[in-house]
DNA sequence: ACATATACCCGCCATT
DNA sequence: TCAATGGCGGGTATAT
């Protein structure tokens, strides 16, 4: 396959099964069938330079989880080569575990396309199919979990909203798949096209890839967050740059510093020091992203020690340094880049 | 960049 | 006896 400017058509290949989630799939199949008629009215096409298709176990209709019948062009032995071979998610995929034949197809199949990956909790069929081990992958932060136990060996970037390591590609919630296909027309196009293509969509372009998925983790976190915590939770974001240590937020809480680690870490999910942390990182994140701010103010005002805490928090969590990021959010003409590419910096 | 100090976390067990 | 809580110790991570 080329990359030129007058390249093949190319087959983008959805995966379905019983019990997918409509927008899965038609999310990101719409970026790119929109992105193959820009081409043509632009004249820079003599025809649609992308081909979708779902395909699925046998030809014909598809439950999604919603109730709507989606039907599936053709079997999975009957799909010739492809550029782009993608996994929807949704409620089906822990039935989909289950099928023998879907996970040898994918194990066998998905590593030859140009491209792979999955949309949502996809993530998990690939790791049935054993092609996540030792790589860097994401999914709805809700199947975290779920996607650590069945492939130990992957790294899982909890706040991304899509990950590319290499050929493979895995992304958040429902929407980012969106956000990853148009990632992948910028791979192919350029990025007028993948600006075109969002501007018709009305999408932001720009989330990228270590962007954010966090915020919506930790507000879904907090958000389910009951009563005892509920008001210390919305207490510590209000009060970054207070003292937030255990012994603190534990009086606080009018309780005994082990039982309130212990309770704090059933109700939230994370430790309460993770989650401090998390918590300021995000504000220092924002902060970098909308402001100018010197680094040393940003992390004052977040409740970092420093200015090197703060970096060596961001190098953590995101594999680059504030300053990196922030130069790389004020570059207009910056790619839609993902993790890997930021952590060659 | 290294060393030392501190904070955190969690298993374990006593107490309530 | 059981479930929730509190305290201790020490291995590990992080800050300075």
């Amino acid at each position: 396959m080329t990359d030129s400017a007058t390249g093949p058509v190319r087959r983008i290949a959805m995966v379905g099964f019983d019990g997918i989630q409509v927008l899965d799939v038609t999310g990101p199949l719409e970026v790119f069938s929109l992105a193959g008629r820009l081409l043509v009215e632009r004249g820079e096409a003599a025809r649609p330079a992308y081909d979708v298709l779902l395909v699925a176990r046998s030809a014909g209709p598809l439950m999604t989880s919603s109730g709507l019948v989606l039907l599936s062009h053709c079997a999975f032995a009957e799909l010739g080569e492809v550029d782009t071979l993608l996994v929807s998610g949704g409620v089906g995929t822990r039935a989909a575990l289950q099928d023998p034949v879907l996970l040898r197809w994918l194990a066998t199949h998905a590593p030859r396309a140009r491209r792979y990956g999955s949309v949502c909790t996809g993530a998990l069929l690939l790791a049935g199919a054993g092609l996540l081990e030792g790589r860097r992958v994401t999914t709805h932060w809700a199947f975290m979990p779920q996607l650590a136990a069945l492939a130990p060996g992957a790294s899982i970037e909890p706040d991304a909203i899509f990950v590319r390591d290499g050929r493979l590609w895995t992304s958040a919630g429902v929407t980012a798949g969106m956000d990853m296909a148009l990632a992948m027309v910028e791979q192919d196009w350029g990025r007028r096209l993948a600006l075109d293509v969002a501007h018709q969509l009305v999408m932001y372009l720009k989330r990228h890839g270590g962007h954010a998925q966090l915020s919506a983790t930790l507000a879904a976190q907090s958000s389910s967050v009951e009563g005892q915590f509920r008001s210390l939770v919305s207490w510590i974001f209000n009060n970054l740059a207070a003292d937030l240590s255990i012994e603190r937020l534990a009086k606080r809480s009018e309780m005994s510093i082990r039982n309130f680690s212990r309770r704090f870490r059933e109700e939230t999910g994370l430790t309460p020091a993770k989650f401090v942390e998390q918590a300021r990182f995000e504000a220092a994140r924002r902060m970098l992203a909308e402001g100018d701010d010197a680094l040393a103010s940003i992390a004052g005002h977040c409740g970092f020690g420093s200015a090197e805490t703060l970096r060596r928090v961001f190098v953590r969590r995101t594999g680059m340094s504030p300053a990196a990021y922030r130069l790389r959010l004020q570059r207009q003409q910056a790619p839609v880049t993902d993790v890997a590419a930021s952590r060659g910096l």
